[in-house]
DNA sequence: CGACTTCCGTACCGATCGGTACCGAAGTCG
DNA sequence: CGACTTCGGTACCGATCGGTACGGAAGTCG
C-alpha cells in the first residue's frame, strides 16, 4: 500500500474523458480517443477505471453531479411550474454550453445502437428513467399540494417535459443554437398545460 | 449490358438494409450486419450500391418515401393546427410501428459520433433541415393566408414542431410505448402555442 | 541504502472494421 | 454452340477495435 504514487489526476483525468463520451458517445469513442484526452495510456486507464464500460459509468455520475445537476435542482423550486421551467432552461444552457460539447450526454448514447454499445444503453436508460421518476414525484407532491389541478397525470406530465428536453438535446446536437433554443423552451413554457 | 442478371431484387434489399440502417444506426450497422439482412456478399453490395455511405444515402431516400412520408403529408394539411397534428402523430406512428424499429432513422444517425460518421451526419444534417424548412414554409402560408395570426415567427413554430418530433423519437427508441407518446402528442397540441 | 510496491510505456493479442482482387459459375446474346 | 459479360463467393488487405502481458523506471517505506 506503499508503492509509487500515480502519476496523473484521476478526476481530471474522468472530467476528460466525460468530454469524450459526451462528443462521442460511447461506441464512437474509442480507447485511443479516451486515453489520448485523458493523457494516460491504456494501462493506466485500466488499472484507474477498470474498463471501457466502469469508465463510461463514472463519467457519467460525473456528468449527473456537474453539467446535469439542473435536474436535480430543478426539483427544488417551490412551483411544478417554475420546476418544469428550471429544467428546460437548465436544459437549454447545459446542451449549448460554449466550452462542452453540444447536446447531451444521456442522449447521445441512448441512441447509439452497435451491439458492443449494449452495456452503454442500459446505463442510460436506467439514468433516464430516474430523471422522468425524478420528475414525476415532484409533480405528483404538487398535485398533493393543490399546485397542480387534481387529477393531473404527474408521470404523464413528467414524461411530457422530458420528451421536449431530449428534443432540445437532439437540435443542440445538430447545431441549433441557444438563442433558438430558449425560444422553444419559452414556447413550451407559455403553454404550459396546466395552470 | 447483356451478361449475367443480378440473383437479387435491389428493392429488397435496400429495404432490408433500411431497417439495420434504423436500428443500429450508421455506425453501429457493420457491412456484415447490412448484408446479412440483405442476403448478398459485401461483393455483390458493393457492385450495386456502391460503398456504404451511398448505400445509406438510398436507405434513407427509401425511409424518407416510406416511414417518413407523414411530413409530406402532414404539410398538406388545410390548417397550420391540423399540420402539426398530423406531423406529431405521424412521428408517434412511425416511431412505434411494431414491425419496424423503434425510433427515428434521421435521429439515430444524427447524435452518433465517431469520426468515421462524418458523411452520415452531415446527410442527416441536411435532411432535418429539409424537414424544418417543409413545416416553417408551410405555416409561413398560414400565417400570409391568415390562418395564424399575423406576426407568427413560422420559423420558431416549425423549430419547436421539431422538436417536439425529435423528443418522442428519442423516447420511442428508449422503449417508450406508443400510448404514451401518443398522450404526449396530445398534450402539446393541446396546448397549441397559437390558436 | 535496499526491499518492495506501484506506475506506465511498449509491444502485442485475436477480432472486426470498411473495402478490394481474383476467379469460377452462370446467364444472355450472336 | 460459343463468345461475352456480369454475378457473387473466397480469401485477403491494412487499419483499428477493446484489452492484456511484460518489464524497466520511479517512488515510498523500513
Amino acid at each position: 500500500m506503499t508503492g509509487r504514487p500515480r502519476g496523473f489526476d484521476a478526476d481530471e483525468a474522468l472530467h476528460a474523458a466525460m468530454l469524450v463520451f459526451w462528443r462521442q458517445g460511447y461506441e464512437g469513442a474509442s480507447l485511443a480517443d479516451l486515453t489520448g484526452a485523458m493523457g494516460i495510456t491504456k494501462t493506466s486507464m485500466y488499472a484507474a477505471f477498470g474498463n471501457k464500460e466502469e469508465l463510461f459509468r463514472k463519467a457519467l455520475a460525473r456528468y449527473d453531479e456537474g453539467p446535469a445537476s439542473y435536474g436535480l435542482r430543478a426539483v427544488e423550486q417551490p412551483t411544478a411550474f417554475e420546476v418544469a421551467r428550471a429544467f428546460l432552461d437548465g436544459a437549454v444552457r447545459t446542451t449549448t454550453q460554449p466550452d462542452s460539447p453540444a447536446g447531451c450526454l444521456g442522449v447521445q448514447g441512448s441512441l447509439v445502437a452497435g451491439e458492443s454499445a449494449e452495456p452503454a444503453r442500459e446505463i442510460l436508460s436506467e439514468w433516464r428513467n430516474n430523471g422522468r421518476r425524478l420528475l414525476e414525484t415532484r409533480f405528483r407532491r404538487a398535485v398533493d399540494e393543490g399546485d397542480l389541478p387534481a387529477g393531473t397525470d404527474a408521470a404523464q406530465l413528467a414524461l411530457y417535459v422530458m420528451t421536449i428536453g431530449f428534443g432540445i438535446a437532439v437540435q443542440a446536437a445538430s447545431g441549433v443554437g441557444r438563442a433558438d433554443l430558449q425560444g422553444i423552451a419559452d414556447t413550451a413554457l407559455r403553454t404550459w398545460p396546466v395552470s
